[in-house]
RNA sequence: CGGGGCGUAGCGCAGAUGGUAGCGCGCUUGGUUCGGGACCAAGAGGCCGCUGGUUCAAGUCCAGUCGCCCCGACCA
């Protein structure tokens, strides 16, 4: 390809409206321009990488026997009726109506599509188990888009389905699902860890996330630094166990005035009382019920785990006028003893809390030297709290740390979840009709482009490793189009070219300066550089990206050489 | 949905107190340069987001509207 030919604007200056270096980088690199919010065009940089993406995704897909196929993005609403998902997805799902007023979506995911044709097609024990893939766009209308490709409304998505006659040939399939992912994330060049996670709006037990370590990551992750265990969990999902603190007497309830004073900070500051000894009292609103959840001053709560427990579709902190309603005192103030109208749980930190600290629903008063049992009831209690790094693991009891990632991929096992609600069916060996057992897998093919910028960038511009590098080697030919250097590069280009590896040749009349700023810009892994220092001594240079490493080879020799470094890489 | 910011050339921006629009980068043409974003000369490119108002006169003041970006969406 020649530069000159080609389409890869780059630019001096960063755009104003980029956050994050792989934003930033794309778009200096001439890869990505906004098209609208969350919208993109992909320039032709960067659907070389996109393809190449593709291409490891699609290698590894087949070798666990997936059958690529493609499903429309365009979806009837009715599909997703029969889910429950039409209700249940809520405005992340783009609708729209057509012109006689049906309503559609357009896929974020495609499990209604894929269970709704394998119910009509795939009849027979005998056809399981299968696995079926696309990859294609998809559209999430996200509250807010953000990070470039990182969180788009539309992007390129791999999103695989298997069908199993039984759990234990799903669990040996997700296992398989493991491994290509694996492989897959290597071969792209990450550094990543796969983590317990939650499962979210798709549903299903069972789930990992790939995560892409990244300090621009929009995801926490806690992990155990102790490598025979390697628990690791995003934040949403992640155990953890806390120190129990001493045992004493019990003391006798006392009520103090706290004017003003609300908050755990203050509470603790003003009564002179460490934040593990208060207990929080937050009132949940969940499916029209109130919940009173305790937990100690000093943890969060876990929302995710908490709509679990409450087996709730929806929780949500109640507003000031409820908390007053259900209390009978200001926001601040909520406390367990006496309160009526709620359900009282805890949080499994409080149960070894002895003479702890609530609030006394009156406003600007406290209770000291509070005990569950003694002074209120506790319906239950939970795991329901938020795990921290300095925690320790509830595996092996090391103390866990977090670090940021970037979610690039997850694998789900979803059971019968779809094929019930939707009756796909089969017919077993036994001659009765049996529904699926299903697993998903997503990748984020587009948000990988931005990740892998993300792992591998310098103050020069991006590293691409060689394995989705959008071309092996750029030719820089220093002299202007017409100079012996400049004809002897262009032999050197075609040479390579007829050999198959990907090279571009930078045959533009401009500055050396300016070819070599943009080489490093665009990170194609290897730079061969031709000028009439190299024809005078019969000696060419081979610069390496990603180390500044300059190989000196006579012109014999290029060819192989570079051979042997795309080889080894 | 709430808070903040910004809409002026393809991109980045400047345009007190109103007087009919400029700079840098990029682009075109010609010439000189050619190992780390060269230089000279000549050009092209604007409904100053949109609508209405005030005024002799609006990029500038007023009202409305649309769009984009950032932050937040919650811990008693």
């Amino acid at each position: 390809m020649l530069l000159s030919k080609y389409l890869a604007p780059t630019l001096k200056e960063t755009p104003a409206d980029a956050e994050i270096i792989s934003h930033k980088l794309m778009i200096r690199a001439g890869m990505l321009r906004k098209v609208g919010p969350g919208i993109y065009n992909y320039l032709p940089l960067c659907f070389r990488v996109i393809k190449k993406i593709e291409e490891i995704v699609r290698e590894e897909m087949n070798k666990a026997d997936a059958i690529e196929l493609l499903m429309p993005i365009l979806t009837p609403a009715e599909l997703w009726m029969q889910s429950g998902r039409w209700d249940v997805y809520g405005k992340e799902l783009m609708r729209f109506s057509d012109r006689h007023d049906k309503e559609y979506a357009l896929g974020p995911t495609h499990e209604e599509v894929i269970t709704s044709l394998a119910g009509n097609e795939v009849k027979s024990y005998r056809q399981l188990p299968i696995c079926l893939y696309q990859i294609q766009s998809k559209f999430r209308d996200e509250v807010r888009p953000r990070f470039g490709v990182m969180r788009a409304r539309e992007f390129v998505m791999k999103d695989a389905y298997s069908f199993h006659a039984n759990e234990k040939c799903l669990d040996e399939y997700y296992k398989k699902m493991y491994e290509a992912y694996s492989n897959i994330f290597k071969r792209c060049g990450l550094r990543f860890r796969a983590v317990l996670a939650d499962s979210g709006a798709i549903g299903g037990e069972n789930t990992h996330e790939f995560m892409v370590l990244a300090s621009s990551g929009e995801s926490r992750v806690i992990s155990c630094p102790n490598d025979k265990c390697g628990y690791a969990a995003t934040d949403e999902t992640a155990d953890s166990n806390i120190f129990r603190p001493e045992k004493e007497e019990l003391k006798e309830l006392q009520k103090v005035d706290t004017p003003n004073k609300k908050t755990i900070e203050e509470v603790s500051g003003y009564l002179k009382i460490e934040p593990y000894k208060l207990v929080k009292t937050l009132l949940y609103k969940y499916d029209g019920n109130i919940a009173a959840v305790l937990i100690r001053g000093d943890r969060d709560v876990n929302e995710i785990k908490l709509k679990k427990v409450l087996n709730a579709n929806e929780i949500e902190l109640a507003d000031a006028d409820t908390v007053s309603k259900i209390t009978g005192c200001a926001v601040g103030f909520a406390g367990p003893v006496n309160l009526k109208n709620a359900k009282i749980i805890a949080d499994n930190s409080v149960k070894n809390l002895l003479n702890f600290t609530v609030g006394a629903n009156s406003t600007d008063a406290h209770f000291i030297n509070v005990n569950y049992n003694r002074d209120f009831e506790i319906e239950k209690f939970y795991d329901i709290r938020l795990a921290n790094k300095g925690d320790k693991c509830v595996k092996c009891g090391a103390v866990l740390e977090d670090y940021r990632g970037i979610e690039v991929g997850q694998i789900f096992k979803l059971g019968e979840k779809y094929s019930k609600s939707m009756n796909a069916v089969y017919t077993a060996e036994d001659g009765k009709l049996k529904n699926y057992i299903m697993g998903c897998y997503g990748i984020g093919i587009t948000r990988i482009v931005a990740a892998a910028i993300e792992q591998n960038n310098d103050e020069k511009g991006i590293v691409w490793t060689l394995g989705i590098a959008p071309f092996q080697v750029i030719v820089i030919a220093l002299g202007k189009p017409g100079s012996k250097e400049f004809q002897t590069a262009k032999e050197i280009y075609e040479e390579l070219k007829n050999s198959g590896i990907e090279v571009l040749f930078d045959d533009r009349n401009v500055s050396p300066g300016f070819k070599f700023k943009d080489a490093d810009l665009i990170g194609i892994p290897f730079q061969a550089i031709v000028s009439q220092k190299s024809l005078a001594g019969n000696s060419f240079e081979i610069c390496v990206r990603k180390s500044g490493e300059k190989i000196m080879v006579d012109r014999n020799s290029i060819k192989s050489k570079l051979d042997e470094l795309i080889r080894l890489n």
